[in-house]
DNA sequence: ATCTTTGTTAACCATTTGGTTAAACCATAT
DNA sequence: ATATGGTTTAACCAAATGGTTAACAAAGAT
């Protein structure tokens, strides 16, 4: 067989079709422009994925078992409250630079289609706030932070992390930024943000 | 001529357009699904709008010209910097109460189509961060409020009140909650973030 | 050597889709 | 009444698109 580029092709599939599906979503994708891209004829995605849309999974699936990881990291480690919020920021930053359709892909994606995320609920990995919650509720109780609830806090921690990446275009309008400064102003954010949060809810 | 009608036909379509639009975007939408909910022949579409993109374009504008004002209203009103944060969280979350689809619809076609909002950028209403930037400032140096950029924290509030909108499949899933649910942690959240903000900039 | 399995391609197909056209409709001005 | 001009429709069209098929290529098994 052409075993020296097999078991490549459909990884090259999958890295085709994940920069397509996150630049264009499900929709504007062409299966011609992924073929393309993967330099092989429109005939192989069928044979290795069968359909566009279990394509489309494939990648998305994908894409979540890499952000996934990131979320566990905040909820289910030991560390404090505060510690958590100033790595979770730095680290999550550190992670959409490298791969930045990420969230928008997911987000956008998962407002398409919400059903799409049962499917992934199952998943053992799948992120999960109740150790969060319990940790939330034992500092407030000791007076290390303030009173609120885990997921006002979570909601707040992922929109201030997250928010800048998704809505780029329009805050770059808004500020008038170009791509220049506005890598810099999410540069800034690394500690910018913790210190936001650990300002707002940490008792003195 | 059918006037009676007449004025509203052009209505009715950027209005079954606007919904058709909003829900699957530009691409996920087909023109003889708008016609059908506008109660009409696909022909009048392009009648009175020419083609799908223009048809596009004008459910867009129409859509960015009612987020616009909203954002003026922190930018370029004369209250206190407290006072504008306070007032913006509960007024935003009013107003997209109303219009549930409209930041995630906005936010995704411009990411899809990043040159589309120079268009809007002439326009005289749109959102500018001058004045602003010059409030947070002052109050900074009158040590009304601790350090911060007039950009971060901007990008801040608009992260901590918009974000739940476009993430809410996402978060819904992470924190466990059924859509009634979702809508108390919405509400919850007309207090709660101008208090986070707040706790977070203001000086004791 | 040849049979079989897996991988790959070019050509093809049915359907969908945005867009067009020519004729009909209808309220009003003449 | 009828000519006029904007409005509306049914029928049509070409291109794009997801998907299929049948034949071919290569490599391992027999």
């Amino acid at each position: 067989m052409k075993k020296t580029k097999d078991e490549n092709t459909e990884e090259q599939i999958l890295n085709a079709a994940k920069n397509i599906f996150q630049a264009k979503g499900m929709n504007g994708a062409r299966m011609q422009e992924i073929a393309d891209k993967a330099g092989i004829n429109k005939a192989m995605l069928h044979y290795y994925y069968r359909n566009k849309q279990l394509l489309f999974e494939a990648v998305f699936k994908n894409a979540f078992s890499l952000l996934a990881p990131q979320l566990n990291a905040v909820l289910n480690d030991d560390s404090s409250i505060e510690d958590k919020v100033k790595n979770f920021t730095s680290n999550y930053i550190t992670f959409i630079v490298k791969h930045p359709y990420l969230p928008n892909f997911i987000i956008q994606e998962l407002n398409r289609n919400p059903d799409f995320i049962l499917k992934m609920k199952d998943n053992p990995g799948f992120p999960n706030l109740e150790k969060f919650k319990k940790q939330v509720k034992i500092e407030v109780e000791n007076g290390i932070i303030k009173p609120i609830s885990a997921e006002q806090l979570f909601m707040n921690i992922m929109a201030l992390n997250i928010f800048p990446f998704v809505a780029k275009p329009l805050i770059m309008a808004f500020t008038n930024t170009d791509d220049e400064a506005y890598k810099q102003l999410i540069e800034d954010r690394r500690t910018e943000v913790s210190d936001f949060i650990i300002n707002s809810i940490k008792n003195t």
